[in-house]
DNA sequence: AGTGTCTGCCCC
DNA sequence: ATTCTGC
DNA sequence: GCAGAATGGGCAGACACT
């Protein structure tokens, strides 16, 4: 029985180990002493997980829920002595339940009385573990190891498991079960991991990563990933983090019924298109159809969506992950029809291969895909097979603010605001915020500078004279309801510090506005 | 009923 | 999602 | 070479507040 100040204790040395096979060796050496009814908790928790990751919707408790649980733990009349792993574990799932009127008040209470019971310490790991953030450098992979050696199964089965259930409470429940490992295969309807592309930023250096001279290029669109199930029980859709978002869209699910397919799980994309013109659509549209169950009807005739697909990972009966990715698109293409198929070239050389890139973007799509052919479908992972390149713009723009890091950014100004001067106005306006690109060296540079130029310091952050220019890579410029200036840059980060430039040869408003319609002779607009 | 705040292993 | 960093 | 840490904009839905 494992009280829950033992398990911090853990988790403190977790943190301080160096390697490796320390922190594993650690994690395993408690985890043959537990009950195996308190193996989940165990597992869950270190790795930032309140709750089963299996489970609809979240916990409910975020940020701002935990502040007050925080600043007010409530001491029970009558205290039972300290709480054990299991008493945490059950008071979350008990919160978990709790939906409906006054649920945020009856989920603090139940918090905080837990919290009541803790010490200082064990209250601020507790609120890392339901965030998400324990930062003890415990990947998913040690867990594994360490479950494999208390089960003294094969390391390489219990990694199977995971990646067939795509969940570590279901692995953890089902190996613990007594269920054969061996007999465990891909469940229809239970989501898998998808594989993912690493990130190049041109071509050349992609083919680089892969390794290879000829390659597959696909186009890369811009939409969110769609893992299709294809059974007796008929399409289901899940997303990237195996959400099920069938529901919110029935015009896909009915032309998927007509494929001719009996069982099959595919990968692809879910895109928007402008229905006069087949353009793409911004992100920032489709995502009003992400997750959404109210009017349906009337969003799926604003904005249309279709499928992409560029993978099949299970077909009538056979797993397909270790077949060569050539395999599995020729299966592909003998199942699907062709309009709901990534655009793909096989065969591809550097050289045209650039050519492809150029004509997706002129499409008003995000870039390519560059895979090797003989690529297998390595479950949840961002491999070198895989490199996706896409494409992006530049500007220069003013540092207005700052705001103070936490964790290994403590003591640093490493989040900026980013600006563009507004003629009409006569005043400096921020389009985003980033915290990306700089190194370690710059950060504490860069914290120096912008401390000596403070006109306003409100604690966590800062504002500052607008003198510092920095060079910002970006994908795309989108409506904000949030920044003053109406727009905000999708994915900035900084290329780098622009010494040699003024404020004053910086960008401005009116520059953002030409490069926002810009984007619209590519896409489709509402 | 309308508006504001918070949450999400959210999507990117 | 992107980037830097530690192992 | 891989995974963790540190954080970005913006969306719908759930609930709170008035």
């Amino acid at each position: 029985m494992m009280l829950f100040r033992e398990f911090i204790e853990l988790c403190k040395r977790v943190k301080s180990a160096k390697g490796i096979n320390e922190k594993k060796g650690l994690i395993s050496t408690y985890l043959i002493r537990l009950d195996r009814d308190e193996w989940i908790p165990y597992i869950l928790f270190l790795t930032g997980h309140p709750i089963p990751d299996n489970l609809e919707g979240g916990l409910g408790i975020g940020y701002k829920l935990l502040k007050k649980a925080l600043s007010n733990p409530v001491r029970p009349l009558f205290p039972r002595g300290p709480p054990k792993l299991l008493d945490v574990y059950n008071t979350l799932l008990e919160i978990y339940r709790i939906r409906g009127r006054d649920s945020q008040a009856k989920r603090l209470s139940l918090l905080s009385s837990l919290m009541g019971l803790m010490s200082s310490e064990e209250r601020i790991w507790l609120a890392n573990i339901i965030l998400g953030e324990m930062r003890i450098g415990v990947v998913e992979g040690h867990i594994l190891s360490a479950l494999a050696y208390a089960l003294k199964i094969n390391d390489d089965i219990v990694r199977r498991v995971y990646m067939l259930r795509g969940s570590l409470y279901e692995t953890v429940d089902l190996l613990s079960s007594g269920v054969d490992p061996y007999k465990i295969s891909p469940k229809l309807y239970t989501p898998l991991r998808p594989m993912l592309g690493q990130p190049a930023s041109t071509v050349l250096e992609g083919y680089n990563i892969i390794g290879v001279n000829t390659a597959a290029v696909e186009y890369k669109y811009d939409g969110f990933r769609v893992q299709i199930h294809i059974g007796d029980r008929g399409p289901r859709l899940f997303s990237r983090r195996l959400t099920d978002v069938t529901d919110s869209f029935p015009e896909l699910k009915e032309y998927i019924y007509s494929f001719d397919v009996k069982e099959g799980i595919f990968d692809g994309e879910i895109i928007a298109y402008e229905r006069k013109t087949g353009k793409p659509l911004p992100f920032q549209d489709l995502m009003k159809r992400f997750r959404r169950l109210e009017n349906i009807d009337e969003y799926a005739r604003i904005i249309p969506v279709e499928v992409k697909l560029f993978d099949v990972i299970y077909l009538d009966g056979k797993l397909l992950i270790d077949k060569p990715y050539i395999e599995r698109r020729n299966l592909l293409d003998k199942v699907i029809p062709n309009e709901y198929i990534s655009k793909t070239l096989y065969d591809i050389s550097p050289s045209d291969a650039e050519k492809i890139f150029r004509e997706a973007i002129s499409k008003g799509h995000e870039g390519i895909m560059i895979k090797r052919m003989d690529s297998p479908y390595i479950l949840g992972s961002r491999g070198r097979y895989w490199v996706k390149v896409k494409d992006k713009d530049t500007l220069d723009l003013v540092i207005l603010g700052a705001e103070w890091g936490h964790g290994r950014r403590r003591g640093w100004l490493s989040d900026y605001y980013l600006g563009v001067y507004d003629v009409d106005r006569g005043e400096y306006t921020s389009i985003g915020k980033t915290f990306k690109g700089l190194t370690d060296e710059e950060l504490q540079y860069m914290t120096k500078k912008l401390l000596s130029i403070i006109v306003k310091d409100e604690g966590y952050r800062v504002w500052v004279k607008p003198e510092i220019v920095v060079e910002v890579d970006f994908n795309e410029i989108q409506r904000s309801p949030k920044y003053r200036s109406g727009y905000a840059l999708r994915l900035a980060r900084i290329r780098r510090i622009r010494e040699d430039k003024n404020p004053s040869e910086a960008s401005t408003l009116d520059d953002i506005r030409k490069l926002y319609r810009k984007q619209f002779v590519r896409k489709g607009r509402l």
